[in-house]
RNA sequence: GGGCGUUUAGCUCAGUUGGUUAGAGCGCCAUGCUCACACCGUGGAGGUCACAGGUUCGAGUCCUGUAACGCCCACCA
């Protein structure tokens, strides 16, 4: 297409909209100029704008390329932000990707190992970390690519990585603010171990598996009490000499430190069986025969297990012991509620390292913690002979020697389900490592800034912890703790809580505001400490004493240490210093948390033998600050205070527990304010058999096949037409084969083989799984969707809409095809017409304006207020949909239909003219954010053939489509009246198509037809007589009361006309009778509905008035319409 | 186990606070390469609104229950 103005013209558009050059042209233009670009005002100058407005990306993990949830994500962005720039907000969207840990670093070491065959060992903490450092720029820049080719209209001068200097710099502020403030602390908590990888894994990573296991039963030996106490026993011979406990992994024996039974088993039981009963009366049917079962359970327990409880219960108050066999252990027998009677055996083995339920009461009870696991999955010293060993090999093994002590009983077999790791696919090992976390529970007194954090639950909620900081709170001193332990200040959660309770965050769809404060309401913390390389370093140094560890110890004791040679008192505005009791040594640890920019201290430290901890903090503690952080916190940027709190997040809705709310509470904690006030969430992109996408499922697919194939424009727009309220996209996809274009669909079966023969040709293509050399040589076939094409389609016909419309622009021309020669528009310019007659003004009587002009004003106004409205409530298929049905069936299929025959004619040409050029700009405006590229296009092309465009005051028109101003509803062009009587035109007309389809009239033959209707039906149909003309190749003879009908003719009959087309003898008379037959079948029923209905007293008494007048009015229109179509079938029976 | 959602034409989905004959796109049938567009035009066929109760003059829409499917969260030696 060519640049130059004066040699441009219509004729030389092809009928197709070549987007992929438009796409990297127009993307090209709106950047160099620097449309995505925005800069908050300027010091003391006043803000021009409308205001901020500003969306920060919900950073794409560098894993990997983007695939079409991201499409989603990012367009419904972009829509809102196209829109805001164009109502004239100072609009800022902040792009940039996230380092993702956990994710990244697995990609990466995998990478190694199928390739280099090397582990991450080999490369050594900061090799790998480079390594990950290359891939992150190779993704990133793919990433970004990917936002570009779909158009997304980022700042990118901001773009900002998660791990980059700046968000480094705010995780580090960030921690150490809460660690200032005692809301982080260390305590224990199970890790997801993959023994293959040799890393931990994140929950999400973990999937369940059910695989078959055996529960084996152990018996513990009981150690016979000594003399003194036996003695003072009452009766020694009831006592057992085992106990015996039942476990699926008997490896982990090995670090039993405990055996539990219950304090009360006769009360657990009987809770226990009130609780089934309750569930039995309200079971469904199938589960009650299950329920059933269990409380015949516990019947039966009672009776045989029960005393055996008590006597262990007995021994355990005692202060008995158990021998652990294979070790040689002492271990006590516990009382802990956690030993439920009614499951296993009654009795509980308790290893504390390995199971978080076991820690919980090792930690109630006192008990050590002994980890026998080494990270390679072998098992470590504290295994004793089982040194070395694999956790398989070890379990044979403890089984056969247990068997040899004949310590064995009962072997079942039980399917149990087991965690798997997603990269290895390995059984996860769960074990107890210290892990930092974030508290999240509300907080007695007002700062709690030192000791005993340490000594935390992994649950906020636990009664211990409360107590434990009660009493420290009032021996600090402070003269108002009483005061503040009667009222708990809110906690992070809470706070979180609060601001979405009182709507100063709102969350759209409503309902998910739920999951938000359901999840927030149970205030566990955060644990944000990970067993990885890749992320930021935990900014905390530390060094054990080896002095014995007294809880309660104050502050001073180890505040006085000096970290510094700078001087003898600490600077706590930027170093805080707190002791804890070293988990595995049991002595004193200093720990001293520094804030960022300061690394002579951090150099002091190390210099006397601190060291930092090795974990890194969670991706998610660097995403949760993302609103602030790219905004140039922790500075207060000019960038900070204008755009924060943001706009809105919209994101989708399986992060709003780990991102949503942990922003709120972060932008709550950083800035003292909500970080942005509105969120959206929108559904998830499911394949055709309703699974969720992805890329390991191998049902995947890249939003760049889609935009090769159909258009960035078409993706977007699909995409959001796809967008509504409640239901998630359900979208079956096909493989595009590369030799024939045939599309395949992609099933369950086929979607994960690395080749497939294509169903049409028969060759041969690969896909993403393609790993052999020679597969990966065959052509790649794009995964495509068709469920594209009506964007594609709709895009074509905007196209031509636009062409039709730029070809007759053109002043002085005749109303034009593209197949006319071009030289007759070389020249020509259009110019406003129509002004002679003055400028037209909603809500006035503009003689010029057509019953067809005002008609589509009318509706013009209806629509950009509804796009506006709901794109501004997030509901873009609506605007979408409304977007699609006007311009189709409204602009295209009437307006432009009925322009042909108005611009042909030199007196309403202008008129036409004038109102076309207006339509097609506001279209243009509407469709820009969801169309970007072809409305730009065409919208440059506009400017050309019609640079001066307005209804009521015609003025040179914006250069650009991206900045010009959103069109404003004027809602006085409504006209209700115009719109009612416009449409029964398109009934008369649709009746005429209808009658020459009924009686097979070939369109290219004429017609001549006539209306009976009342005289104002007349005036108005009078007028539309060329667009019967044009629309339906029919000649009107006569409209009003008294028209003079054919002799041979086929009859429709409306609501209030009769139509007439005369058929000059030519009559199927057959056609004729089928089709007012069933027209007579179907208003029959209608009227016996509808008498049944007016018949029914209740209904005429207590229906609203209106609504009863209204059935009348329709029964009496029915029955007309009846007569009239009796009368037609009289007369061809004749 | 807890929570949430979905079920409307062959397929993918709309359907406002209950109120005339439940809509669209694709697909299907018929027809037309007439001058912006065959990625198009014109017309047509196709639905017991998952099932069972209830509320109401009136239910696709509100309530209760059942079934199927999906998602999130928590999980038992």
């Amino acid at each position: 297409m060519t640049q130059d103005m004066t040699s441009f013209s219509p004729e030389s558009l092809p009928n197709r909209f070549e987007f992929a050059e438009a796409q990297a042209r127009l993307y090209a233009e709106w950047e160099a100029r620097g449309f995505f670009h925005a800069e908050p005002p300027k010091a003391g100058e006043q803000d021009k704008t409308k205001g901020p407005y500003c969306i920060v990306i919900p950073p794409p993990n560098v894993t990997g390329a983007l695939h079409l949830g991201h499409a989603l994500n990012n367009t419904l962005q972009d829509i809102q932000i196209r829109m805001h720039r164009m109502q004239g907000y100072n609009t800022l969207w902040m792009p940039g990707t996230d380092h993702a840990g956990i994710a990244t670093q697995a990609v990466v070491e995998k990478r190694l190992r199928e390739e280099e065959g090397k582990t991450r060992h080999d490369l050594g903490r900061e090799g790998l970390i480079e390594r990950i450092w290359q891939w992150k720029e190779v993704y990133e820049k793919r990433i970004l690519t990917q936002l570009k080719q779909m158009g997304c209209s980022c700042d990118w001068d901001r773009t900002r990585f998660t791990f980059d200097e700046g968000c480094s710099r705010a995780v580090r502020q960030t921690f150490f603010s809460l660690f200032s403030q005692g809301l982080i602390y260390r305590g224990k908590r199970l890790v997801n171990w993959d023994t293959f990888l040799q890393t931990a894994v994140s929950d999400d990573e973990v999937f369940q598996e059910t695989v078959k296991g055996k529960f084996w039963h152990f018996k513990y030996p009981v150690i016979p009490a000594t003399q003194a106490r036996s003695a003072s026993e009452g009766s020694p011979s009831a006592e057992p000499t085992h106990v015996e406990i039942a476990t699926t992994r008997p490896e982990t024996m090995l670090g039993d430190t405990a055996v539990a039974v219950h304090p009360d088993p006769a009360r657990a039981l009987d809770r226990a069986e009130a609780e089934l009963r309750e569930r039995l009366d309200k079971a469904p049917a199938k589960e009650k025969d299950g329920i059933q079962a269990q409380l015949d359970n516990i019947g039966k327990r009672r009776t045989e297990m029960l005393p055996l409880l008590v006597t262990l219960r007995e021994l355990a108050k005692a202060g008995r012991k158990l021998m652990l066999p294979l070790v040689n252990r002492e271990i006590p027998l516990v009382c802990d509620e956690w030993a439920k009677p009614e499951l296993g055996t009654g009795a509980v083995k308790i290893t504390p390292a390995h199971d978080p339920n076991d820690y919980e009461v090792g930690k109630r009870q006192s008990l050590p913690m002994i980890n026998i696991l080494n990270p390679d999955g072998t098992l470590n010293d504290a295994a004793g002979p089982y040194k070395g060993l694999t956790i398989y090999k070890a379990r044979d093994k403890v089984v056969a020697d247990l068997d040899k002590l004949g310590l064995l009983g009962d072997v079942e077999d039980r399917e149990i389900e087991l965690p798997h790791s997603d990269r290895s696919k390995t059984p996860i090992e769960p074990y107890l490592a210290d892990q930092w976390f974030v508290k999240m529970g509300d907080v007695e007194g007002a700062r709690d800034s030192g000791l005993g954090a340490g000594e935390a639950s992994t649950q906020a909620r636990s009664a211990s912890e409360g107590t434990n900081t009660q009493a420290r709170s009032a021996s600090e001193g402070e003269g108002v703790a009483g005061v503040e332990l009667a009222s708990p200040q809110p906690g992070l959660a809470q706070m979180a809580m609060d601001a979405v309770s009182d709507g100063r965050v709102q969350i759209f769809p409503e309902r998910y505001a739920k999951s938000y404060l359901d999840w927030l309401g149970e205030k566990r913390d955060w644990p944000v400490s990970r067993q990885l390389w890749w992320g930021h370093r935990i900014p905390v140094w530390s060094k054990d004493t080896g002095a014995e560890f007294v809880p309660g110890t104050p502050d001073d004791v180890f505040c006085a240490m000096p970290v510094s040679s700078r001087g003898s008192s600490i600077p706590t505005d930027f170093v805080q210093v707190r002791g804890e009791r070293g988990s595995e040594t049991g002595t004193f640890r200093v720990l001293y948390c520094v804030a960022p920019g300061h690394e002579e201290y951090e150099r002091d430290l190390e210099a006397q033998g601190f060291t930092q901890d090795p974990d890194v903090l969670d991706t998610w503690f660097s995403s949760a600050l993302w609103p602030h952080s790219t905004l140039g916190w922790p500075e207060q940027t000019d960038s900070l205070q204008y755009w924060y709190p943001t706009s809105t997040l919209i994101t989708s809705r399986d992060i709003i527990t780990l991102w949503v709310a942990r922003m709120v509470l972060t932008g709550l904690n950083n800035m003292q304010e909500i970080p942005f006030r509105e969120v959206f969430i929108h559904p998830k992109i499911l394949d055709g058999y309703g699974v969720t996408m992805s890329k390991s499922k191998g049902n995947g697919v890249d939003p760049l096949d889609i935009v090769d194939k159909f258009g960035a424009d078409s993706l977007r727009f699909g995409l959001a037409m796809l967008t509504t309220e409640t239901q998630d996209v359900r979208m079956p996809v096909q493989f595009e084969c590369p030799h024939c274009q045939a599309l395949i669909d992609q099933t369950k079966k086929n979607r994960e083989l690395p080749k497939i023969a294509c169903a049409k040709c028969g060759k041969e293509f690969s896909t993403q799984w393609a790993k052999t050399e020679a597969d990966k040589a065959l052509p790649r076939a794009a995964v495509v969707s068709e469920r594209f094409e009506v964007a594609r389609n709709f895009m074509n016909k905007l196209w031509n809409a636009a062409r039709f419309a730029l070809l007759n622009l053109a002043d002085g021309t005749q109303a034009r095809s593209a197949s006319e020669g071009s030289e007759q528009v070389q020249s020509s310019k259009f110019k406003v017409q129509g002004s002679e007659s003055g400028n037209f003004e909603p809500g006035t009587l503009n003689p010029e304006l057509t019953t067809e002009d005002r008609w589509l004003l009318s509706r013009l106004a209806t629509v950009t207020e509804s796009v506006t409205e709901g794109l501004r409530h997030y509901h873009y298929s609506e605007a979408a949909k409304t977007l699609y049905d006007f311009a189709w069936d409204e602009f295209c299929s009437f307006y432009v239909e009925i322009a042909k025959a108005r611009l042909a004619d030199e007196n309403s040409r202008p008129t036409a003219q004038r109102v076309l050029a207006h339509a097609l700009d506001t279209l243009l405006r509407l469709l820009h954010p969801i169309m970007p590229f072809i409305t730009e296009e065409v919208w440059q092309l506009l400017n050309k053939v019609a640079p001066e465009r307005g209804l009521e005051k015609p003025t040179k028109a914006p250069e650009w489509l991206i900045t010009a101003p959103w069109p404003a509803a004027d809602l006085r062009w409504q006209d209700q009246e115009t719109e009612a009587r416009f449409a029964v035109f398109q009934k008369a007309l649709a009746a005429i198509r209808e009658i020459r389809s009924r009686q097979n009239i070939a369109g290219k033959n004429p017609l001549e037809f006539c209306i009976k209707c009342d005289a104002g039906t007349a005036a108005l149909l009078q007028p539309m007589t060329a667009y019967f003309q044009s629309m339906a190749n029919a000649t009107a003879t006569g409209f009003g009361p008294d028209v003079a009908t054919p002799a041979t003719s086929a009859k429709t009959a409306l609501a209030g006309m009769e139509i007439f087309v005369d058929l000059a003898g030519f009559i199927d008379v057959g056609a004729e009778l089928a089709k007012n037959q069933q027209l007579e079948q179907k208003l029959l029923s209608m009227i016996t509905g509808k008498q049944g209905k007016l018949s029914n007293e209740s209904f005429v008494a207590r229906a609203p008035a209106n609504v009863v007048q209204a059935e009348r009015d329709s029964l009496a229109q029915m029955q007309e319409q009846l007569a009239s179509v009796r009368a037609a079938l009289a007369a061809l029976k004749k």
